[in-house]
DNA sequence: GAGTGGTCTAGACCACTTA
DNA sequence: AAGTGGTCTAGACCACTCC
């Protein structure tokens, strides 16, 4: 966009985004002049004042939120973001879900027809109707992540569908009936994903909002006894695997001085 | 943004942004009407077709990118991307990183002051010099990552600075001098980041690509003797822990149907 | 040079929160 | 009612790839 000229020979081509350049100036201000909670002047005085559209403006910030350094509330502001929180998601010792308190809430419990990768991962048959939990992870106060667990009914035989009404009590009946079976292993994998509308409404964001989508199998008598899916905010958590969870980390300056 | 009306009474008042919505139309007639790899119409038709600007017509594509089922290159045009394929991250016995073929290739050292973050888990006072490794690693034929290894000249005493020049020589004693120190545990944390400039350029993405971001710690004499910062591609990979690489997961259609 | 996606503009209106 | 961020438009030009 800007090229630098010595004389009349154009030394430097910097074709750098403007909006790229916006994000590294922002950035460096929100390290040097505000502190954690403070709100920025709204978009469009901030795009007046470097002269630029305010939808230029909006691609820093958004690069900006997405690093979680920024939080953006409609009919509030923009104000700058505490440190992402580190979320264990390890549990060294594998567990079942519903284990001990496990940070998790149960709210409900339904039977109904997987999506077709989770029955994949499941080894189900195409249509088989599977009970279906759904879960609230809550830390400091804030809802971090929703989940939805598969249980195939095959994997909890002693629980009649009849045992209890689809909700809460249903819920916790299936994890009871979980924690019997003995855990031969379990498997984790972390994708980025967008909010669905139903997870987006519950962990206070929009529709499409950047997540990490983690999926875990549990094995058990030779098989895929249930699968979990759970959807964190991308934007304030940073999961941890072992026991950094405590350490502050924060990537705001990457930069490095290279010396020999 | 639709209100749907039945005689004169306004029913239910659609809000459901149009970006969204297109979405998931493109999205399904990608699971229908499309296979991996091939092209899609030009940014310009499709959003003529749809009778939208192209600019809504992007905010849609951009999500399903993404989610890592559409692939997007400047000057060739929109393609169906393929599966995210599975990367391991965990190793299921703790090792050093440059042990066996552990898939990275280094192909860089030089000593630099670590970005602040990184001092601060190694526990270096500030403007302290450590060794800086870069590695890159390929599956499939496709750079997956960029990794950034800080080793502490403490970390590994034998190492002459005068022992190799800078380069790939260097980077190779670093890692040797590194095996013969006893892993005493490690630590993983992931979360999303946005591509340096430096990063993108090896992953073949445009600086600010979303990314996940993978900081590793390494423990070894009662101290953290090195850290990792991996930065993976968010679009084409699914991090995994465990032995889950090989099963293929999709979280294309996340809908359930309820029954009970 | 033609065609693609990437950036940018200057407006408009909408949904939401707060006072 | 005022002020915020979220959505959308209709254009323009740029950087890149490929023929």
């Amino acid at each position: 966009m800007r090229r630098i000229r010595v004389g009349t020979t154009q030394l430097e081509s910097v074709p750098e985004p403007k909006y790229w350049h916006l994000k590294t100036v922002i950035g460096e201000a929100l390290d040097s002049d505000f502190s954690v909670g403070e709100i920025l002047p709204n978009e469009r005085d901030l795009a007046a004042r470097f002269g630029v559209a305010r939808a230029t403006l909006r691609q820093a910030l958004e690069q900006l939120e997405l690093e979680g350094r920024l939080q953006r509330r409609r009919g509030v502001g923009t104000t700058v973001a505490p440190p992402r929180m580190g979320v264990e998601v390890s549990t060294t010792q594998q567990a079942w879900p519903g284990s001990a308190q496990d940070a998790w809430q149960s709210f409900d419990c339904a039977k109904a027809v997987p999506p077709a990768a989770v029955a994949r991962l499941l080894g189900t048959v195409a249509e088989e109707e599977t009970y279906t939990l759904r879960r609230l992870r809550v830390t400091h106060g804030q809802p971090v992540a929703a989940e939805q667990l598969y249980v195939p009914a095959a994997s909890v035989p002693e629980l009649s569908a009849i045992d209890a009404p689809p909700g809460t009590a249903r819920a916790r009946a299936v994890l009871r009936e979980l924690q019997r079976l003995e855990l031969e292993g379990q498997d984790r994998a972390v994708e980025l994903g967008s909010a669905r509308a139903d997870d987006a409404k519950e962990l206070d964001r929009l529709p499409g909002a950047p997540v990490l989508l983690v999926t875990t199998r549990y094995f058990s008598g030779g098989r895929t006894a249930a699968v979990t899916v759970a959807t964190y905010r991308a934007d304030t958590c940073r999961l941890t695997f072992g026991a950094s969870g405590d350490v502050e980390i924060s990537h705001h300056d990457q930069e490095t001085r290279r010396a020999s």
